[in-house]
DNA sequence: CGTTTGCTTGACTATCGTCAACTTTTGTGG
DNA sequence: CCACAAAAGTTGACGATAGTCAAGCAAACG
């Protein structure tokens, strides 16, 4: 997902299409329709409460979407790598904002052309709506995790989820995102994301080349402090 | 919502569909394919990691979707009262477990068939997906709760959620749900749950007639304590 | 090379959780 | 209808996990 395996091949989600690349579903959508643009580091994408416009599928780089309460308290409801589709709200506004982590190419498509290809297309209709049960599934895994789970089982699992499928060996992750988008992904603060990176390390189950570069060496070790 | 107001009538949602009930779009289908099943209190309606089979409504009711860790820690991502759906799941499998509240009656639809109805009735198709996205912010906002709110603010929120509108005069709120229901919805244990609402009380928001019977006197007042 | 930004660590605090006792409500059988 | 038992909810004392505040360090940037 978020992971270089050392093992594995790259990962690459802009062919995981069911139909490839030939013009039918999401991403032929994408192909046919979608401008692409540029964004630079933390440059807003669109507004919470902004009219939904377009649909986005990252192209390189890296995407938040993110919530805030008036007094600055920020949630990052997901992180989105390439090939990732998001914006998909059925509603007119955007209920998330959305921003680019680092430089990011992003493809934006008209959300009206969609739909109205979408209503000739059968395949394409399933695939919003299927790509948008998926993104609800992800919501819905990751409520358990902010109500229920501990720092070091949040982490866990985070980790966990950037490593991808499971692999005997290493499994060397580069984090996109700085200690604070972690933080207000999983609930917690910089400091706390801080200290259990560094319990984590001392129980090694991971290794901390850098801030930004994380070596997974336990994934069973993780999984056990999953919950 | 779930909500009785004073002032106001009742809030039927099963004649919300756009359509009406004369057989088009996503209430349609289901007044002419899905079949009324009876379900106790704490009855299963479905397990997580059960095939999705079907595609759900509640006539009468209540309904949580849970979802466990194996030590026992359980989170409730939503609750649905009558005319809502759930249970619509875009892969094969159900994510969550569903269990009636109290004794309720819900119809079923073939997930099959509907899906087969959507791919020749446009409106269908972009209901099921109008009807998941909206799913799906409602997961996104309760993200924000677990993640940033105190209990307080958590609470506010529930109570202002289930007290609908807003209106001028009190509301009465009937819960049908246990404080433990209400603790792992919110993220909290029912002593927090039940001490928060004392607070609140003490606060003069609410008045706690019984346990499960609420007056919301303050709307403006949760509003303030909501974040 | 110095400044800024991001990250880590430490000391202390607060909020919420745990454990336990007690009260109220609900349900059941005599 | 009452009496008792079981379940649900409330309250209190205490503790633990994570938050706050602050200082120091490291990496990135001009």
């Amino acid at each position: 997902m978020l992971s270089t395996s050392q093992a594995t091949h790259v990962n690459d989600r802009s062919t995981r299409s069911p139909h490839g690349p030939e013009g039918h579903g999401l991403s032929g959508a994408f192909e046919m329709f979608a401008a692409p643009m540029n964004f630079g580091r933390d440059e807003e994408i669109y507004g919470e409460g902004e009219p939904a416009e377009y649909l986005y599928q990252v192209v390189r780089g890296a995407v938040r979407t993110t919530k805030m309460l008036e007094d600055g308290r920020r949630q990052i409801g997901a992180f989105y790598r390439p090939g990732d589709f998001f914006g998909l709200e059925a509603g007119e506004e955007h209920s998330f904002s959305a921003e680019a982590i680092c430089s990011s190419v992003i493809r934006l498509a008209k959300r009206g052309s969609i739909i109205a290809m979408a209503s000739r297309d059968t395949t394409l209709a399933s695939e919003l709506w299927t790509s948008t049960a998926r993104s609800l599934r992800v919501a819905q895994d990751h409520m358990l995790l902010l109500g229920r789970k501990t720092a070091e089982e949040r982490l866990a699992s985070f980790l966990l989820s950037l490593a991808g499928a499971p692999t005997s060996g290493q499994i060397i992750v580069e984090l996109p995102m700085s200690r604070q988008d972690i933080a207000d992904y999983l609930g917690l603060t910089i400091e706390t994301v801080s200290r259990t990176f560094t319990r984590l390390e001392d129980a090694a189950a991971i290794e901390l080349p850098s801030s930004r570069r994380i070596v997974v060496r336990s994934q069973s070790g993780l999984r056990r402090l999953n919950g």
